[in-house]
DNA sequence: CATGAATGAGTTTTCATTCAT
DNA sequence: GATGAATGAAAACTCATTCAT
C-alpha cells in the first residue's frame, strides 16, 4: 500500500473513530486521546495525519457526508431509479431517507451534534448546508419531473424538514410517543401531497 | 427590594446573560467568568447564586420555558382561546407558534444548543423532553375535541416535527431556500389536513 | 450582660464552634462559614469579634487549654490533691490524666489537629510547648517532693510522653490492639518506677 | 532508561519532592506547583504522573514505608539480627528504633503530618495503621521468643506508643526539656523491663 | 513513522475578607 | 450589632499541541 493510500487509510480510521466516540460524547470533551485510543493510534500520530483538532473534525464531516452519499448512489443504481416512474421512484426515496437516515439513530445522535458546532463555527456550516441541499436536491430531481421546479423544491425542502423533525422526536421522544409509527402513518400521505402537487 | 427577591432577580439576570452568551459561544465553551462579565457580576457571586455551572444550566433552561409557558399562557388568554371555534382556535395556535417559535431565530439557536446538551446529559433529556411534551399537549387540547385522542396525538407529534425542521431549517438554510415563504405555504395545508382529521 | 462581657461569651461560643467543627474536618479546611454556621452567627460576625481565621484559631487554643486547666484545678481542689500523701497524689493525678486527657478522643483527635498546626506556625508552637509544660510541671511538682527536680522532671517528660502516644494509639490502632487495656497494665507499673525513683 | 523505569523514577522523584515540601508546608497548603518545582518538573507533568494530588499522597506514604522498611530490612541482615541472642537482638533493635526513627527529626514531622491526615481521611488511616502494625510485630517477633504473645504485644505496643511520644516531643520540646537524654536514660531501662518481662 | 514526555494556557471552584445597608 | 452581597486571589485539573528520541 502506498504511503498516500496508507495516510487516507488513517485518516478513514481516525474518522470511524470519532464517529464512535461522538455516540459516547460532545465533540468539544472528546479528546484527541480518546480519539487516537478508539482508533489504536498513539494520540502523537492524529497531529502527524491533522493539523489540529478541527481539522480531524472538518475531515470527519466530509467522510461521513461522502460514505451515506455513495451509499445512496449504490442503492439508487441498484434499483435503477432513472428508470422508475415517478410513483415508484417516490415511494423507493422516501422508503430509504426513512430507513437509513431519519430512523438511523446513530446518525441523528451525530448530526444533532454536527447541527451544534455548525451554530457557531463557519465552515461546519458550510458542510452542513451543502449536506442538506444535496439530500433536496435529490428530492427535487425526482419531483421535478412532474411540476414546477418551484413546486418541487418547496415540497422537497418541506418534506426533508419533516423528516428532520421526525429524526430529532425519534431519538428524544420514542418513550413518549410511538414516533416511528407516525412517520409511518404519514409517509404515505406525503407521497399523496406530492403526487397531488397540490401544496 | 428583599433579599428573597435580590436572589431571585440575579439568578434571572445571571439566565438572561447565558441566554446571550449561548447566541455567540456554545455552553462548554462560555466560562463561568463570560456568563459573570454579560450579568455584570464578578464570576464568584455565580458560585454563590448556584452550586455550579450545571446548575446554571439547569436553571437557565427552567427559566426559559417558563418563559415562553408564560408568555403562550397570557397571549391564549387574550385572544379568549378556550372559547374560539375549533377552526379558529386552530389557526391561531399555528400562527402563534410559527411567528413565537419556529421563526424565532435566537430561540432557535438556543434548542438546538439544548437539543446536543440533552444528548449526553439525562437531566437535561428530561426537561427537553417536558418542553416538547407540554407543547405537543398543548395542540392535542386544541385538535382532541374533534378527533380520537390516537389521530390528535398522531398530527400534533408530526405537527411539531415539522415546525421543528423548519426551525432549523430556517436559521441554517435560509440563505438557499426561502424557508419562511415555504413555511407560510404549508401552514394552511396542514390545517387543512388537521381539520379533515384524515391522516 | 456588659458588651465586654457578650463579646467574651460570642468568642467562647465560637471557640466552641470550631471545638465540634474540628471533630469532623481539619482546620485548614474549616471553613469561617462553618464555624460561623456552627455557632448560629452570620460568617461576617466573625470578623467582628476576631481580625481573622488565625485569631480564632489562636483564640481557640487559649480556650482549650484554659478549659482544660480549670477543669483539673477543680479536680485538684476537690480532692485536696496537695495535701494527700506522694503516692496518693501520684495515683490520683495518673487517674487523672489517663481518664481525662489520654481516653478522651475527642481531645486526642484535637490535639493530632494542633501538633500538626504546631509543625508550620511558630504562634501556635508556643502555645502547644506552653500546654505541655504546664502538664509536666504539675507532674514534676507531685514527683519532686521525693527526688531530686532532675530525676522528677525526666520522670515526667517520659511519662506524658508515654502517654501521648497511648493517646495517639488509642484512636488509631484501637482496632488493632487492646490499646486502653495496655494503658490499664501500665498505670500501676508507671507509678512503681516514679515511686522507687530509679530510672 | 526504558519508557517503564522512567515513569517509576519519576515517581520517587516526586514523592521525594513532596517529602522535602511537607519539611516546609503542610500538605493542603503544598501546591501542585510547589511539588513541581521541587521535582524540577511542569505541573502539568504531576497530572500526568499521577491522576490528582490525592494520589501523590498515596503514593508518597507507600514510597516512605517502604524507604525505611528496606532500610531496616537491609541492617537486620547486617547485623544478623535473627541469629542473635534476645538481649543483644533487643538492644540491637532499640537502638535502631532510637536514630532511625524516634530521634529522625525529618520522618517525625512528616508522620505528625500523616497522623493528622490519617485522621479525616480513612485511606491514609488504613496505610498508618499498617505502619505501626508492622512496626510493633516486629518488635513482637523479637520479643514473642521468651513470653507470651500477649505479653510481648502489650510490651511492643507500650514500647512504641513511648517511643512514638518521645518523637513528638523531640520535635516540639528539646528546647525547653533534653528529651534525647531522657530517652537515653530510658532506653536501657526499657530494656530491662522487657527482659523482665513483667509488666 | 511511532512514542510518550513535556508545556502552558485556560477553566472551574473555593473561600477569606470586606463592606454597604 | 447583623446580614449577606461582593471581590479576587489561589488552587486543582484538563488538554491541545509540540517535540526529542
Amino acid at each position: 500500500m502506498g504511503r498516500r493510500i496508507l495516510k487516507n487509510t488513517r485518516r478513514e480510521e481516525i474518522a470511524q473513530a470519532l464517529y464512535r466516540c461522538l455516540l459516547r460524547k460532545p465533540f468539544v470533551r472528546t479528546t484527541i486521546k480518546d480519539i487516537a485510543k478508539e482508533a489504536n493510534l498513539n494520540h502523537g500520530m492524529l497531529h502527524y495525519y491533522f493539523k489540529d483538532k478541527e481539522e480531524i473534525l472538518l475531515y470527519f464531516l466530509d467522510w461521513i457526508v461522502a460514505l451515506h452519499l455513495d451509499d445512496f448512489n449504490t442503492w439508487a443504481q441498484k434499483q435503477k431509479l432513472k428508470g422508475r416512474s415517478f410513483n415508484e421512484a417516490l415511494s423507493l426515496a422516501m422508503d430509504y431517507a426513512k430507513n437509513k437516515i431519519t430512523l438511523n439513530e446513530e446518525l441523528a445522535k451525530i448530526f444533532i451534534e454536527v447541527w451544534e458546532i455548525a451554530l457557531y463555527h463557519k465552515k461546519v456550516r458550510v458542510k452542513l448546508q451543502y449536506v442538506y441541499k444535496e439530500w433536496i436536491e435529490q428530492l427535487v430531481a425526482i419531483i421535478g419531473k412532474e411540476t414546477t421546479k418551484k413546486n418541487a423544491t418547496t415540497l422537497s425542502v418541506a418534506t426533508v424538514a419533516f423528516l428532520e423533525g421526525i429524526s430529532l422526536f425519534h431519538i428524544m421522544l420514542s418513550d413518549i410517543y410511538p414516533v416511528k409509527d407516525i412517520l409511518n402513518s404519514f409517509e404515505k400521505k406525503i407521497e399523496l401531497v406530492i403526487k397531488n402537487r397540490n401544496i
